[in-house]
DNA sequence: CAGCATACGGAGCTAACATTCCGTTTGTCA
DNA sequence: TGACAAACGGAATGTTAGCTCCGTATGCTG
């Protein structure tokens, strides 16, 4: 249901069913007649947005320097989220246990995650304690940024400060972009 | 009206005004005689809290070393909103325009934490190009972690890693806690 | 004690929403 | 074309929670 989606990017799990069925131009009744209740089509919308990040982090991979790889997750990730309210409600959430049913694409995110991670570290690009779960968290603090300040870049900034966190004790950081 | 403030923290805005009432051995009627909307009896709480963070930056200031402050009314904010729902999303939604009606204590914080960014830039513990809004955008992601893991004690790893972020580059950090 | 004012309590009003249910439409098969 | 099934639409329902309003209690003044 893709006018779902659209709502739920403008309004989060405010938006109401009578507007998404109206969006969508069918009734009420058709909408559950899908998705037993909201809360079905809610988690069926974060898993497919669930399933997105993991095709991100699939990508950069494949795709880019070992060094670089983390940040470019981070970053591609944030900016799938941008601009949709309901998906950063969603990636904030799933840190808890708000989300049931997304359990296998988060596992797929996780494996990929964590090679990726292994990676850098052997890079010497990022200390070698994080962790997975290290990176749900400070996604999401980066993800409240965009959410409580909407339409800002300052996101962008809250990233920069938190890579530099990441980079092993003792390095010597360089290039580090300055602020926008 | 501290029964309030006790059930917002457990509840947040979802606290009832029936419930606040109840707890606080009075009728609703009284609870709306005192504060017209909730919402004004929540930017009460608010602004109680907000007075809580600069009093908190004050004392630091005054008591901590200048290489040290910054990172100092970092963890002590944070610790006092630990376990305190309501404030957490207070202090998340209070960089939006969301609250109106504490921009005086918003102010007397913004000059505190300035002053100790300035000197902690001075002392080159801190990158210079650190603002009070930075500020306000980081606590809001440690707070983030606090709000969506509650109980747990991840959110002083998230600290370490933004205060790692927040040194000058080029400057060698050393004695950098591990992993909790 | 009578009269008046101030403060209280909480039943009930109202609006907002998720969800249900049934009459109607659309499609299929013989 | 007629009979049956499947899918639809949206009015009606149930519930929740903020807020109002009026009858009552408390306290003060003369």
């Amino acid at each position: 249901m893709s006018s779902g989606r659209e709502l739920f990017a403008r309004d989060g799990p405010e938006a109401q069913m009578d507007e998404i069925a109206a969006r969508a131009g069918v009734g009420i009744g058709t909408v559950y007649r899908h998705f037993p209740t909201k809360e079905a089509l809610l988690t069926a919308m974060v898993r497919d947005r669930f399933q997105e990040f993991g095709e991100i982090a699939t990508l950069a991979e494949e795709t880019v320097d070992a060094r670089d790889v983390l940040e470019t997750v981070m970053r591609r990730s944030a900016e799938a989220v941008e601009g949709d309210v309901g998906f950063q409600l969603a990636m904030m959430g799933s840190n808890q246990l708000e989300w049931e049913g997304i359990e296998e694409e988060k596992a797929v995110l996780a494996a990929v995650v964590t090679r990726i991670i292994r990676r850098a570290v052997e890079a010497g690009a990022v200390r070698d304690d994080f962790t997975f779960e290290d990176f749900g968290m400070v996604m999401c603090g980066i993800t409240s940024t965009m959410y409580y300040k909407p339409g800002s870049a300052d996101w962008r900034r809250h990233l920069a400060i938190v890579v530099d966190g990441l980079c092993p004790p003792g390095r010597v950081e360089q290039d580090r972009p300055t602020r926008s």
